[in-house]
DNA sequence: TCAAATTCACTAAGAAGTTAGCAATGTAGC
DNA sequence: GCTACATTGCTAACTTCTTAGTGAATTTGA
């Protein structure tokens, strides 16, 4: 048989790839409760942030929420749509805009929390909660250690 | 002023989305490494599964690097158009597909691996060999923990 | 004061994620 | 044989992500 080209293989595991395995795999267990409700990945984290902080300007939402400016553009502009939230030009700034809660997803954020936080609950006494603590932690400070980001260039 | 009604905030600080932060900050020192090939995160994704282990099926690149069987059939579509993977069906069982590498992408991936390898020692660098040893291994428990996912309900 | 630079939110286009569902093939049971 | 079930990969429709770039508003600097 023909001699094929040798495989390359890294030395290094894909450290993205695993963080991304295990996002899905603490994720799965919130996924049943926002469908439950209707709500996208991206609505629920938009809408969390506006009810743990009052409004916000987009630009806020897209640190917060890590979403880009873009796809914030459609999330926000869906979101507005359903009557989630509220859209507002600022009036010192033409420029800027104010996003707030409704009636409407004050209620949602609401009747969806006390599921949130039994999930949280059930992941802390299927994992341990001193595990969630550390783990807590040290995602903490590999942000705070990478946050600079790569080398930039410019 | 109208009273508004009161905030609801999360006693947990919200996992997934932090899980997402840490991940993105990995990564953001490898993008430009991909950009300058013209690959995507995906592309990369299944372009080293390939090289690490050899053909595959579709079902198994699904499984190795967590993308679903829906994208993956668009991933490898444009790789096929790009001259990065060969698809061909398999010869006991008509169903089944056979995904391997050409010469352009093993030769693609002999190239990039040093490049990716360095940014792996600069990262080992910044935040230190051992506290990224631990991470592996704390995703690795997480992940085995949790992964039976939420409680099925059927 | 007026032009240049910056900021902010947004659009455009293509790739990828999600859920739902389908066609073809293969297997098991009768 | 032949029908029921399972598996495999895929399409469809919609949402989101990424990169690039735009228009309007504001700030800076000459």
């Amino acid at each position: 048989m023909t001699p094929k080209a040798p495989l390359t293989r890294l030395a290094h595991r894909n450290l993205p790839l695993l963080l991304l395995h295990a996002r899905e795999s603490v994720i799965a267990n919130f996924r049943p409760i926002l469908n439950a409700h209707g709500l996208t990945e991206q609505q629920w984290r938009v809408l969390r942030a506006l009810a743990d902080a009052g409004p916000l300007e987009p630009r806020q939402i897209v640190a917060l929420c890590r979403i880009s400016s873009p796809s914030l553009a459609g999330v926000l502009s869906r979101m507005d749509d359903l009557g989630l939230v509220k859209r507002e030009r600022m009036a010192g700034d033409a420029r800027r805009v104010r996003v707030s809660l409704t009636a409407k997803s004050r209620a949602l954020a609401a009747k969806m929390a006390p599921q949130i936080e039994a999930t949280y609950a059930d992941i802390e006494a299927r994992i341990g909660a001193e595990f969630i603590g550390r783990f807590y932690q040290t995602l903490d400070e590999l942000i705070a250690l990478l946050g600079a980001g790569p080398p930039e260039s410019d």
